[in-house]
DNA sequence: TACCCTCGAGTTCA
DNA sequence: CTCGAGGGTA
């Protein structure tokens, strides 16, 4: 067994950055599985108990704080990113409310953390990061030590408010000055201290932190009729608010906000990354509606995106699971947004020829939403004239079969079911968390399996013995049986995970759970004929083409049989076969504010057998209307579409009233 | 037929 | 996050 200094070192560093930096470096899984390899090692090695990464970080600040659901989702808002861009907009929207005056509110676009607060009879009670979008953490005591945000209102209003949690400029610098003093590292940047100080559970070295925050939305509580009215409220009660917010009645003036932004935010106290632009009026908002991610009313003007160039020096290429090759740039290290910045994904060789890509181009990188580095453009003037240019691959990099290309597609790929990369990658999206979820089985462990010999698919890890796993590096016997009942834990899983983790072309998590709530079991699945399948909403002539082509391939029938020998046992969807008669193969649209998420309610009416689609129609049977419904209540009317009542469906779906929050 | 929206599959850095 | 592709609607 080697020397555990490196395993130390990677889960040290790991740890630095999830509690230092409050931005986790691997997965969960990855994580949580060197932190078993190093509590093993220590297990047999208790004399490096004092080196071990874990006895370092005294707090153990995560875990500590209770996940809460957003009653309404905090939504994400989609990003333009010139001054075009806006204008287009503007223009789009006009004509889908019919309208050609629309009034806008401008604001900055802070660069902190989002959260969501609570005052009850005026009273703060709750303060929630936004997490996902869905759930976040409960961090009230440290939310309560932000300078300026009233613990008490001057009314006993009951408000649900949501703003941006940041440092300004001046804190960030004493807060470093303060680390670097006492040795420890320095944050990179305002918004990293932020979220790392919001999540920690000293609340009195939160306070000495001296966090702000800017609210700028009130979802719950006495509503102005627009979006600046409430703001102004906000003012009027106490709660802090961004003093440079604007309301504007033209385009033009956005425009003009966002350009004199664009060169002036150095000076403002705080960092900005761009400006929200918001429809004004609540019910053109309504009106307006939303994309299943993010509202049609709003945008965020991103400012011009730093820019960094550098050299192409490889063009590397990646094989998938699906046997697709992906080209990646080789570049020279060059720092971007401050990180260094060494490769960066070209997505496909559409791309590549679009850039006009040749080996040794000078070429300009951006970060896509400030994570993923792209090429963005390719300096031909400063080309050798004898440059090789980038071109698709022949062969697969790994397994050297012929690369193919089919008709019509972009991607090449390699079509050797056997290339090793493939497998590999095969088992890895077995083994993932919305798949099978062994957790105790990471990329290096599959490596190590395959040269073993121990496993030629996903299949064979049932078969896998703890004294296999022991004879392999870094796996004692302790890890050896967790890694067993890891993979022994994975054989209930729901039919949806099941399907997801056999990898089927254009079935992937959603597909999955689609296919799985519609058919009930494996076998129907199995038997579905490709009518039968394309007849299911979301379901067209490819996918259907696609399920049932796999069923019938002798290989993968060969596949699903030994997994189902070893014992795996897909899950029947709970709901499955449930259907209500009044709902069963009726289209349902939704509309206005429901007291529990519309994707709540869309995957009730779904599993009770309706089709639920985005906007009415001739076709649509019922609309589900809650409070403020707009155009397409109006039109569901027009066209006499029955309308329902949270309460009727609940009735219809055999809900006791007031359940929901149970269900949910 | 031309959109518009979702989904799937691949991706980076520290 | 980003792209391409599938499915559905106007």
């Amino acid at each position: 067994m080697t020397a555990p200094s490196s395993l130390f070192e990677e889960l040290h560093r790991y740890r630095h950055a999830y509690y230092c930096e409050a931005e986790p470096l691997v997965s969960d899984a990855v994580y949580d599985e060197r932190v078993t390899q190093v509590q093993q090692w220590l297990q047999e090695h208790p004399e490096d108990q004092a080196a071990s990464p874990l006895a370092q970080v005294s707090a153990e600040p995560l875990q500590s704080f209770p996940t809460r659901t957003h009653r309404i989702p905090m939504l994400s808002l989609s990003n333009l990113y010139s001054l075009e861009e806006i204008r287009e907009w503007d223009a789009d929207l006009k004509k889908l409310l019919g309208t050609s005056e629309v009034e806008y509110v401008c604001e900055l676009k802070i660069d902190g953390l989002a959260v969501s607060v609570q005052y009850e009879n005026g009273a703060l009670t709750v303060g929630v990061t936004r997490g996902d979008g869905n759930e976040g953490d409960e961090v009230t005591p440290n939310l309560k030590t932000v300078q300026g945000l009233p613990h008490q209102l001057p009314e006993p209003l009951t408000l649900e408010v949501r703003g941006e949690v940041y440092l300004a400029r001046d804190d960030f610098e004493r807060l470093n000055q303060r680390r670097e003093a006492q040795g420890e590292a320095s944050f990179k940047n305002p918004r990293n201290a932020a979220a790392g100080s919001l999540r920690m559970l000293d609340s009195s070295e939160v306070r000495r932190r001296r966090l702000s925050l800017f609210l700028y939305n009130q979802v719950e509580g006495p509503m102005a009729a627009t979006h600046f009215g409430c703001l102004e409220q906000l003012e009027q009660w106490g709660l802090p608010t961004n003093p440079e917010a604007r309301r504007v009645s033209s385009i033009d003036e956005v425009v003009a906000f966002c350009e004199h932004w664009e060169h002036h935010h150095e000076a403002l106290p705080y960092e900005i990354d761009g400006v929200v632009v918001k429809v004004n009026s609540l019910a053109l908002q309504e009106q307006a509606g939303y994309t299943a991610k993010s509202p049609r009313w709003a945008r965020a003007f991103k400012f011009t995106a730093e820019q960094a160039t550098s050299v192409l020096r490889a063009v590397e290429i990646g094989v998938g699971r699906t046997g697709s090759l992906t080209p990646v740039a080789i570049l020279d290290p060059v720092s971007l947004n401050g990180t260094i910045v060494s490769r960066a994904t070209l997505h496909n060789y559409d791309q590549v020829a679009r850039l006009g890509l040749h080996l040794g181009d000078s070429v300009t990188l951006e970060k896509g939403g400030e994570i993923i580095p792209k090429v963005v453009a390719v300096d031909a003037a400063q080309r050798w004239a004898q440059a090789v240019p980038v071109l698709p691959p022949q062969a697969c990099p790994v397994c050297d079969t012929p690369a193919e290309q089919g008709s019509g597609e972009v991607d090449w790929r390699c079509p050797n079911l056997g290339c090793p990369a493939q497998q590999r990658e095969r088992v890895l999206h077995y083994v993932s968390r919305k798949a099978m979820d062994i957790e105790t089985i990471g990329p290096a462990l599959v490596e190590q399996l395959f040269a073993a010999g121990l496993i030629g698919d996903a299949a064979d890890l049932y078969s896998v013995q703890a004294e296999d796993l022991a004879q392999l590096e870094r796996m004692g016997p302790k890890s050896a049986q967790n890694v067993v009942t890891g993979i022994e834990g994975s054989k209930q899983r729901p039919l949806g995970a099941f399907l997801h983790a056999l990898g089927i072309p254009h079935v992937g998590e959603k597909t999955a759970k689609l296919l799985a709530r519609r058919l009930g079991t494996l076998t129907a699945l199995r038997e579905a004929s490709q009518e039968e399948l394309s007849r299911i909403g979301e379901v067209g002539p490819i996918i259907a083409k696609s399920v049932s082509d796999f069923f019938r391939n002798p290989e993968q029938q060969a596949f699903v049989d030994r997994l189902l020998a070893h014992g795996v046992e897909p899950q029947a969807s709970e709901q499955a076969g449930q259907k209500v008669a009044e709902l069963e193969g009726k289209v349902v649209v939704i509309t206005g504010t429901l007291t529990e998420p519309r994707d709540v309610w869309k995957q009730r009416l779904e599993e009770a057998g309706a089709n639920v689609t985005g906007s009415v129609s001739k076709k649509t049977d019922f609309l589900l209307a809650g409070a403020n419904a707009g155009s397409k209540r109006t039109k569901a009317e027009q066209l006499g579409v029955t309308l329902l009542d949270e309460a009727t469906l609940r009735n219809w779906l055999g809900m006791k009233a007031g359940d929901a929050a149970a269900e949910a």
